[in-house]
DNA sequence: ATTATCTATAGATCTATAGATAATGC
DNA sequence: ATTATCTATAGATCTATAGATAATGC
């Protein structure tokens, strides 16, 4: 049995502060915490990320590749325009402690010099233009008389949104197909 | 100069609590911070809320009562309708700390064993419910096929997610605009 | 008498630093 | 040699309890 070295660890650290993030916030989450999670003292998490707050950019940037893992590699081959989204939203509902994390960091991240602040405004930002591009690829006119720059946002704060009422009330929330009731609202079928 | 008593005083420690949990949070603010901001020891302020997590429910009670104090005064007299969201939103805009603390306490309300999880959970059944209402009343048919039930959700999405992304970024979100428009795509001209 | 506040303090955490020891790779 | 971990520990917080003192209201 070969203990996990290195990128490895690195690696199964990250895994576990995304999970101890999802469950007590940032600011909630201990080192100590993660470091039980992976079997080490906290002096041991320590040795591969020098401060909470590294630790926190690790994950950040973490997730966003798993974002891209999942869906960037589609962005070329298929132009789906909002189809796209939709399973996005429906892939998002199969990893509640995910989404869980991103709801509590996004949140979290307004607060006072909270360190995650700068990168989710560029997220922010950034997706913003990625799904105005979106929106424009689909084809026809957007039937609501808006243009994809002032799709963009509200889009955006649909998924958002609903994942939030969602991860309070799974039961009582069906969020795939709230989101495609709100597409079909916009006069897309998916 | 007398010094401010029982009701008074309890009124300003609430005020105190929800503006250091807007900067805060609920797990990264502290009886101290509040304590300080109103003059008092931390102990001075447990003679009042005998726990913090009675002084974060006081000021999620508080907060509600606001938000009916500006809005459900008129849901009777005048059945607006979606202009009433509007309306809120509009409101919204005008005090930021306010929204910052309702944001982040509603995500941070998802994580494990929560306090204010119930009071969230119930809050958008609640609010959910009432939406519809608004919806039903908008006089005509829903343009966009969907009944008021299935709009509910997505509205309340759309108002979150608009606070977040406005918070993080007010110059590149006009949250108020940005709302208008959302109506507008459901053929509602405010 | 009761209410409002304070001082003192126990007991839990938490982050971070310093430095020892064990394992691995040339 | 370097990398991976550990023990020890300093120094900051934080919540909560206990009990003293001062102010207020009958």
């Amino acid at each position: 049995m070969t203990r996990p070295r290195g990128t490895d660890r690195r690696e199964t650290i990250v895994q576990a502060a995304f999970e101890v993030i999802a469950e007590r916030g940032y600011r909630g989450s201990s080192l100590g915490a993660v470091a039980e999670r992976v079997g080490l003292t906290q002096q041991g998490v320590m040795h591969y990320f020098p401060s909470k707050e590294q630790l926190l950019m690790a994950v950040l940037e973490r997730r966003d590749q798993w974002d891209l893992m999942g869906f960037s590699r589609s962005e070329d081959s298929s132009s789906l325009g909002a189809a796209h989204l939709q399973q996005l939203v429906e892939y998002n509902a199969t990893r509640p402690g995910s989404v869980q994390a991103y709801t509590v960091l996004a949140a979290d991240s307004v607060t006072e010099g909270h360190p995650a602040r700068p990168f989710f405004q560029e997220r922010y930002t950034r997706v913003r233009a990625w799904v105005a591009d979106l929106m424009e690829r689909q084809e026809g006119e957007l039937p609501s008389g808006l243009t994809a720059e002032q799709l963009a946002p509200i889009v955006i704060a649909v998924i958002d949104g609903l994942q939030l009422q969602w991860l309070l009330d799974p039961d009582e929330v069906d969020m795939p197909e709230s989101f495609r009731d709100f597409l079909a609202v916009l006069g897309i079928k998916v």
